[in-house]
RNA sequence: GCCCUGAUGGUGUAGUGGCCUAUCAUGCAGCCCUGUCGAGGCUGCGACCCGGGUUCAAAUCCCGGUCGGGGCGCCA
């Protein structure tokens, strides 16, 4: 019932190269060779690529070639090329980095069983002369082209073979065009990009641990959250900024979905509500998922075939229906009552409580409206605004996938007075805050914004179980190396 | 931090006190064949996490250590 190893479904383009420049060690990238083989045919090329299998003891040898855009094959014979070279590249260990130089010349077709369909034509390259860059060595501890299972310690330990897998590649060229296709959508909505310092004197919120550091003679910490800047420039008028950075964080959690070191996907706009910048995060998550269905199915087919080839579903993108659900706190809290589950109002809404949830919005779904005393001191409110049970109510919301967390964000308290009230309803002394409070003293406009793992989000839409399976090296509670 | 669970060749596994000089796949090495193409055929190589204990006998049971995996908490 499998495909997975049926050649013609093996795709040989991974990526399109068609506007790369040649470079010191290639004429061109293979992908072009493979795209272009009809029109390229009796012309020379030098390509240069991982060898993924290296065939033929005798006078002929078949050398399977890929670099970053696809494989092709190249055929050597021993009577066409010096021969010591010949037996360089013949007796060459898989993963050694190979250059060859040769014609375009369309491959013989493979022996197919009666009835079978003849596939497409293929191209190769007959090679006149190459060179073995770097030899490999054996065994590989991770096999790039295995169907063997690799566990992810393994894999994370040998990040840079394991990179070489294609579903793998086409993970990290997802995750690429996810933070693309996010850019593109907020930069026509008129935000801007920014950067915010990483190194910090003080707790951007309460809660979270952080990691201190050495910042020359004076005590300073690797920041948690861009939140408090990035107020701070819409507070200066930049009026819309995004910023995609690392936020850090002192937490010994050990789940699928948690880093120490992990990359916010952040937003803040000035003149705006919670409503407001849901609107915006669920328009750029639905033109990110229109844009990768509309240009980067083959990264999903790479992917797939893989999945495949371990028993796993393949995974689909539906692009989401915007708008998402909205579920306020107080509905929330009686749907997983309702499902069973104990919880009061005025309770954290945990990860087992979001499972009876899930169970009714299975995608993405806003959780608007948690009560104020559960929300940081930054986090707007309306006086009267109460919850079912009488609480007040903030402006604070999460966006959810499934049972997941993708997103914490709200409107932002932009009253000073109110926001140093909050700091003493909370237990803090709001002279401690004056580095942020004092930036609200000069008239501030109302805003909101938001900060989305992109991970996370990334773990949904390529079905990754774990986020480190997106990260290229992830950090956690044990890991610091590679 | 809490609960559960695991560690067998390079990788992934079988194994439940004696059938184990340990299974299978993949890999690696060599040979044969070959314009191959998931190449194929043959031969070989390579492992029970560390330390202690129980037992006539330990990969297997117990204790300690080390390192993983799953769940929870917290969060994005």
């Amino acid at each position: 019932m499998s495909t997975v190893h049926n050649p013609n479904a093996v795709p040989r383009v991974m990526r399109d190269s068609s506007e790369w420049r040649p470079t010191a060690y290639r004429s061109h990238t293979i992908g072009e060779v493979v795209s272009n083989g009809a029109d390229m045919v009796g012309s020379e090329v030098t390509v240069a690529g991982y060898a993924e299998t290296v065939r033929g003891r005798g006078g002929v040898c078949f050398l399977m070639l890929r670099d970053g855009t696809g494989h092709i094959q190249a055929f050597l014979k021993r009577d066409n090329m010096d021969e010591s070279l010949f037996g360089s590249i013949q007796s060459a260990t898989r993963e050694s980095t190979i250059q060859v130089t040769g014609t375009v010349a369309q491959k013989r077709p493979p022996k197919v069983a009666e009835g079978e369909p003849v596939p497409p034509p293929e191209y190769e390259v007959n090679v006149t002369t190459a060179a073995v860059l770097a030899d490999a060595a054996a065994p590989l501890p991770v096999g790039v082209t295995d169907d063997v299972h690799v566990g992810l310690d393994v894999r994370l330990d040998n990040r840079h073979l394991d990179l070489r897998r294609a579903h793998v590649n086409a993970m990290f060229q997802l995750r690429s065009k996810v933070l693309q296709y996010g850019r593109d959508h907020l930069i026509s909505e008129g935000f801007q990009e920014i950067n915010t310092p990483k190194i910090i004197a003080a707790a951007a919120e309460g809660g979270t641990n952080l990691f201190p550091m050495k910042y020359f003679e004076t005590d300073a910490y690797l920041s948690q959250s861009p939140q408090l800047y990035k107020q701070l420039a819409v507070l200066g008028g930049l009026e819309r900024v995004f910023e995609i950075g690392p936020a850090f964080r002192a937490e010994k959690h050990d789940t699928y979905r948690h880093l120490n070191e992990f990359i916010s996907f952040d937003i803040e706009g000035a003149w705006m509500d919670d409503e407001d910048v849901m609107g915006v995060q669920e328009r750029m998550i639905h033109h990110i998922w229109s844009e990768v269905v509309a240009n980067d199915q083959s990264l999903f087919d790479i992917i797939n075939e893989y999945r495949a080839s371990q028993g796993q579903e393949s995974v689909t993108i539906e692009v989401p229906t915007v708008p998402f659900p909205r579920i306020p706190y107080c509905d929330a809290i009686n749907i997983v009552k309702a499902g069973g589950g104990e919880i009061e109002w005025g309770d954290d809404i945990e990860s087992h409580h979001c499972d009876i949830i899930a169970a009714e919005h299975p995608g993405f779904h806003f959780i608007p409206r948690w009560p104020m005393s559960m929300k940081p001191f930054y986090i707007h409110h309306k006086e009267g605004e109460e919850g079912s049970a009488g609480g007040q109510l903030s402006r604070g919301f999460d966006l959810n996938y499934g049972r997941d967390e993708m997103t914490s964000g709200g409107q932002r308290e932009h009253r000073v007075d109110v926001l140093e009230q909050n700091l003493r309803n909370m237990g803090l002394e709001p002279t401690d805050f004056t580095f942020y409070t004092d930036g609200f003293r000069y008239g501030a406009p109302p805003h909101a914004g938001w900060g989305l793992g992109v991970a996370r989000l990334l773990m949904v839409l390529t079905g990754a179980g774990n986020v480190r399976e997106v990260v290229l090296f992830p950090r956690d509670r044990s890991r610091v190396t590679p």
